[in-house]
DNA sequence: TAACTGTACTATTTGTGTTAGTACAGTTAT
DNA sequence: ATAACTGTACTAACACAAATAGTACAGTTA
């Protein structure tokens, strides 16, 4: 489930986004499911409501969630193929890596033989 | 040569140190070879001195660097082999997102594309 | 009606990166 | 010795974004 690391550069609301959508692409969250509140959520993770109410409101923009003052948010149907889709920006950022990697004179099997051990764990 | 963007998420100083150790592993900046001085480079990039002055810290402190009070900074012995070393943890990174990626059902081929790819790209 | 939901504010705190300025100390060339 | 250059070490101020804190309002549901 959603694990927040406070010392990370990245913010915590966008690790909550992230962390959610990761949860609905692996169907640990269903389409058309209720997520908890967002001061049940803030009571669990031990974030301000406001920043839960901050990642809440940027996943509600891109139609991941869909949220109804007074009853709560869901899952957007079709969710998981929405972040899918925006997913492609990952593979762009993992070409800027090799890019600088293979600048820096590292082998290409190398980054290859992580990509296919990556998903090899997955797949087990 | 070295570019800075004020805009990035990443700190200026953190660009500088990068920047100069793409420069040594691809071989613009030699061993032993004199780096502009602190103030000299300052004035090139449009940063305060300061902000050079935290990235030539971290280099030196890394061993990448050599600085003598008064005499100026110079690019240490071995310091693009220390850099490759260090690169490694990058290796990592294009695992988690590969994962990340796995796991959302994008498929495998597809990555690897995109590695052989950025490969291609540099090698012309 | 009561208890829950999301929403919308403002104010404050915190942390970090950056800038600004000054002073000091070592090296090098003249 | 001196001048002009190096790096080093501070303190102070500023900017910005993230996060916290608190309050109030509005819709839904049982």
């Amino acid at each position: 489930m959603l694990v927040i690391d406070k010392f990370s550069r990245k913010p915590i609301y966008e690790q909550i986004v992230e962390g959610i959508e990761r949860d609905i692409v692996t169907g640990i969250l269903r389409e058309r499911e209720q997520l908890p509140s967002i001061r049940e959520l803030s009571a669990l993770l031990g974030v301000n409501p406001n920043t839960i109410q901050k990642a809440f409101q940027e996943l509600d923009r891109n139609g991941i969630i869909v949220s109804g003052q007074g009853r709560g948010c869901f899952v957007a149907e079709r969710a998981a193929q929405k972040i899918k889709e925006k997913l492609s920006v990952k593979i762009t950022e993992i070409k800027n890596i090799a890019s600088e990697l293979a600048r820096a004179g590292i082998e290409e099997e190398k980054l290859i033989s992580a990509i296919r051990c990556a998903y090899a764990d997955i797949q087990k």
